[in-house]
DNA sequence: GAGGGCCTGAAG
DNA sequence: CTTCAGGCCCTC
């Protein structure tokens, strides 16, 4: 499933082709082009020059001469292979670019979930591209604004991190590993998080992306670069898939979870669940009115309070 | 903002 | 046999 880091290092091995032409374009299975028909979509595609291979979050960019867009994004299990003609096809290949370098570039799906789109100049893009929130490196995500963005959405963490309109290019493997690296339970609201952990959380989410990056990506199931080469980032990997293994900063085993629908990783010690918070957000009135105000709830934490602060 | 649909191999 | 994972799009 690739996310971010597996994204980039495809598209930097799709540096290759830029400046080559599109010859030809073979759609073997129409429905991978999305949004348009495949007809149309072969015949604008062939003939343009690759000027430039971007990536924004998990999706690979494709610049063509036109000033139109060639937009792809692989899912869990698409992939895209660099390959010299008549080497024959691997299972599942959908659609075939043969490029004037005398590659083809081969889109490859095992499930049919990823596939191209092409954005004509000026074109509406997809919405989950549209609405995509900063890039994780982007100069600009500083502690501070992170710290707000955090704090300007509700629920877990985990499930804001998650969302590609917060923050760009994070999956289940990499959220669950920056949450980790970070200290921070994967259940933790968002309105719980300080300044501090915030720019941890931060900071971790950069060092374990780049690290993914230079490890070329990591490969569980069916992520291959462009040469067909699993990536070398999983014996990196602190939590994810590590269930019942001992963590790597104190050796508890590692726990699996379920949160907002995922299965999660956690070392149970080192991000420990956060505490419920002890005042709550009811109406003011609640506090006055008799039937409505939480009983002894003061005196009760006053006490225990003063008592342990005796006794230490 | 929530939930179904897409698709297939692996796991139960 | 059934269930599930996975990210995004589309409809409500």
């Amino acid at each position: 499933m690739p996310e971010l880091p597996e994204v980039e290092t495809i598209r930097r091995a799709l540096e290759a082709v830029r400046g080559e032409r599109i010859l030809s374009v073979d759609v073997r299975s129409p429905a991978m082009i999305r949004g348009m028909d495949p007809d149309e979509f072969r015949l604008a595609v062939e003939g343009e020059r690759i000027e430039e291979v971007s990536r924004r979050g998990k999706y690979l960019l494709f610049g063509l001469g036109s000033a139109s867009t060639l937009v792809c994004h692989l899912m869990m299990a698409g992939r895209l292979l660099l390959q010299a003609p008549g080497a024959g096809y691997p299972p599942h290949t959908h659609v075939v670019l043969a490029l004037s370098g005398g590659e083809e570039l081969v889109y490859q799906d095992l499930r049919h979930f990823g596939g191209f789109r092409l954005i004509p100049p000026g074109g509406r893009l997809p919405p989950g591209l549209a609405a995509m929130g900063p890039e994780p490196f982007d100069p600009s995500l500083t502690p501070v604004r992170f710290f707000r963005m955090l704090h300007s959405r509700r629920g877990k963490v985990k499930g804001i991190l998650l969302d590609q309109r917060f923050v760009a290019g994070l999956g289940n493997i990499y959220v669950d590993e920056s949450l980790f690296a970070a200290r921070i339970h994967p259940e933790t609201p968002t309105d719980r998080i300080g300044r501090e952990d915030a720019e941890r959380l931060l900071s971790s989410i950069r060092s374990v992306l780049q690290r993914a990056i230079s490890h070329r990506g990591t490969t569980f199931g069916t992520y291959r670069d462009v040469n067909g080469r699993p990536g070398e980032n999983a014996p990196a990997l602190s939590v994810f898939r590590r269930e019942g293994k001992p963590c790597p900063r104190c050796e508890t085993p590692i726990v699996k979870l379920r949160v907002v629908g995922r299965g999660t990783h956690i070392c149970p010690t080192c991000q420990p669940k956060p505490r419920r918070r002890r005042t709550s957000r009811r109406p003011s009135s609640s506090l006055t009115d008799p039937k409505t105000r939480p009983k002894r709830i003061s005196s009760a934490c006053g006490r225990t309070a003063r008592s342990r602060a005796r006794s230490t």
